[in-house]
DNA sequence: AATTCGCACAACCGCAATGCC
DNA sequence: AGGCATTGCGGTTGTGCGAAT
């Protein structure tokens, strides 16, 4: 049996507020507080349910929200806060003066999915650069890499749709999902490094690692290069190497 | 000028969590 | 401890409006 919406009570109404409503509502709150939000409708003489008013005034009318456009540096913390939390609005919401979660959810949608699959276009591209010209060497690395455990992965807690990030360290191995696919990556320890500074074109990678500041530590770099967690940071260090060394193959 | 389409945003719905008795 | 009421949250829908045809 399914709970009936609270509004299908007679006579309260729905739909859009109308400016005498919010008014009401404003008023009321201001001169008594919200204590008891299903009774309120009925105290401030409002034929809308408990649930609307809090709604309302949560999302609308409450004095701290900030209304208008949200500015490049809001957009670009919405991104980063969900990468890191999901679809958790409110908590995102949180971390955002003034900006409710609705609003943010709003955003989100219609605004920044498509700004986020514009830029993994971008990196896309990037990525067939890289594997369409490979030798012959890194195709054999490409395909081991495509049939590490790489199943489809377990829905993602906070990946959007596309986007990549690291989840879980387990048995000493960093498991990565890229694009609904998990692969497990080796921790950066020193073996690591050892094997960087031993492969083949060693100068060039550590080149490129060092420039955004990740290398061995004895190198005056920190080693917990998984702070750059996602598949974007290995793309973006290795279209310039030569092959991709096997530890980042998880061989 | 009329109609269609797509976007943005407010509001609703249902479930989960929390609080209270 | 269990049941009920209330609140919080995230997904989804409805509506208004401007752009395109």
């Amino acid at each position: 049996m399914v709970r009936a919406p609270c509004c299908e009570k007679m006579g309260l109404k729905k739909g859009p507020w109308t400016p005498e409503e919010d008014h009401v509502l404003v008023t009321y709150i201001q001169q008594y507080g919200h204590g008891n939000w299903r009774a309120l409708p009925k105290l401030a003489g409002l034929l809308r349910c408990g649930k609307s008013c809090r709604l309302r005034w949560t999302n609308y009318l409450r004095p701290d929200i900030k209304r208008g456009n949200f500015s490049r540096e809001e957009e670009d913390a919405i991104i980063n806060l969900h990468e890191m939390l999901g679809n958790r609005w409110s908590a995102i919401a949180a971390r955002l003066p003034g900006r409710t979660d609705n609003e943010i959810k709003n955003v989100w949608h219609t605004h920044l999915k498509k700004r986020l699959k514009q830029n993994q276009t971008t990196t896309s591209e990037t990525r067939a650069h890289f594997f369409s010209t490979k030798t012959e060497q890194e195709t054999e690395h490409s395909e081991k890499y495509e049939s590490l455990d790489c199943g489809p992965a377990s829905p993602p807690q906070c990946t959007s749709s596309g986007t990549s990030s690291a989840t879980t360290s387990d048995n000493n191995k960093t498991c990565m999902e890229f694009d609904g696919y998990a692969a497990n990556l080796p921790e950066a320890d020193e073996s690591f490094w050892s094997e960087v500074l031993s492969a083949e074109n060693s100068d060039q990678m550590v080149d490129q690692f060092q420039a955004i500041g990740v290398g061995p530590a004895d190198d005056g770099f920190c080693l917990d290069m998984y702070d750059h967690n996602s598949m974007d940071f290995w793309f973006n260090i290795l279209p310039g190497a030569d092959e991709i060394p096997e530890l980042l193959l998880g061989v």
